[in-house]
DNA sequence: CGCGTTTTTGAAACCGGTCAAACTCGGTGG
DNA sequence: CCACCGAGTTTGACCGGTTTCAAAAACGCG
């Protein structure tokens, strides 16, 4: 392997730092320059605080959205004033692939707590994916994965029963919080109860029972928004039990080489 | 308007009966020759007879496949032979997009009937998109479409009552049978009551007592397989009590121009 | 015609939702 | 410094929609 490869990988790392969504070109080994490329068009906003908007249902789509730190809830309103979150988004992962089709945002999307996102303007990222064919198919696996994603969570809002949502729930943060180099047996939950009972498709009073319930069963430890997994094995249990196909369709965070 | 514009037209029109996918290209205006060689890459297999496999879990991605006409059934398999439906796949509509991330279809698809179906080989295709800008932009907008189209199911699964999940069903039929040129009010299901059932997330027995609770209240005609829609608006008012942001989630075909 | 599959219908059990009240915590202001 | 307030959470009791179990009926196919 020659030189400019491992300097390649060097300036990967930065980009990478820089924005999540570099971390895509990584199984590529993309040329230097083209990293350069990916690099140049994002743009650094300043940090979001709680509660701010990236956008709102029905704003023109422009961008697509990596979250660097924080997280990201997206939700719809009903009219009838409820909320229904459709999903959470840690750092590292993706915002606002949703608006593509219509040219319109189908959903909300605001910070839980201070949050820092990469915002990478859609059109200039499609005139690079043109130009640099390996970043075409990241962009192809990346809105792949999305879909896998969601049709896990179909599976589960469909099939499970409240136990088996929160044991899922819980563990797909515990992996995506270890592959993004947090500690996947201890986090801070930055959504309140309402909104994960919302995102299960439960009450929030059950999403309480279920924690105080996996406490005393010695699963987890419980303060208030201070989550800490004793047993990772007896949640994943909880799944296999009834929903195995969770289990590949749950955690797409397996990322394995495609095509090998 | 050159002449070349109106051939073009034509050209298309004959793509588009060949292969569903080519209507893809309908907003777009491709050159007369970008049609043809989108058209050169499709295969056209043989029809599927019931219960025959396009591809089934963990099979290698290699392909996705448009649905000429038929019905095709995607649906993962749980451990303990259960099998959990994950879609249902009109004339028009794409299959196989879950494959390309990790290279393995996530689920299987079979057919309920007798369906004939386009098989796009996706390296083919995505040189293809490659050099068609226009052909790219299309392919992303197909996958954002996919994802507020599962995004709105989960919404539907996470919040609604039975009666609600039905009558979205129903309607999301009756659109989609419209938009690609049949009765909107009148159809045969090729899903039975289970599948159904599996797909909402609701009993066949409660699925039954549905069909015959929209009976007597004079809302369908229901004659085993065969259904007719007596009134349109009773159905929508039954989601738009609850779930107003349904409408929006729900019914990605009516397809405006983008950013327009 | 007879068999198996699918659908319908009934009755009982249960999970989770709803309503209601008590409690905790963090923040604010007197 | 403490009393107060409101949002978020916990806990309890009750209710209702769905599931489950069971059996009969309808249909499709050989």
């Amino acid at each position: 392997m020659p030189q400019t490869k491992v300097v390649s990988l060097e300036k990967l790392k930065t980009a990478c730092k820089n924005c999540g969504l570099a971390k895509l070109c990584l199984p590529l080994g993309l040329e230097n320059n083209d990293i350069e490329r990916l690099d140049a068009i994002v743009q650094r906003n300043r940090p979001l605080h709680r509660g701010n908007h990236i956008f709102q249902t029905g704003s023109r789509f422009g961008s697509i959205y990596v979250v660097k730190s924080g997280t990201i809830k997206s939700y719809t309103q009903c009219p009838n004033g409820t909320e229904q979150v459709v999903g959470f988004h840690l750092p590292g992962e993706v915002v606002g692939l949703d608006g593509i089709e219509t040219g319109k945002h189908i959903c909300s999307a605001k910070a839980l707590e201070t949050t820092a996102v990469c915002e990478v303007p859609f059109s200039r990222l499609e005139e690079l994916t043109a130009t640099v064919p390996g970043l075409q198919h990241q962009m192809f696996r990346l809105m792949s994965k999305e879909i896998s994603k969601e049709t896990g969570l179909m599976v589960l809002l469909g099939k499970s029963t409240a136990e088996e949502r929160l044991a899922a729930f819980l563990l797909s943060l515990s992996v995506r919080f270890h592959s993004y180099g947090f500690s996947s047996t201890e986090f801070n939950l930055s959504m309140s109860r309402r909104e994960i009972g919302s995102y299960l498709g439960l009450a929030l009073e059950t999403v309480s029972r279920l924690f105080t319930h996996f406490q005393e069963e010695r699963i987890l430890e419980v303060d208030r928004k201070h989550i800490k997994i004793l047993e990772v094995d007896r949640l994943f249990q909880l799944l296999s039990d009834q929903n195995g196909c969770l289990e590949r369709l749950q955690h797409p965070h397996n990322t394995e080489t495609p095509g090998q």
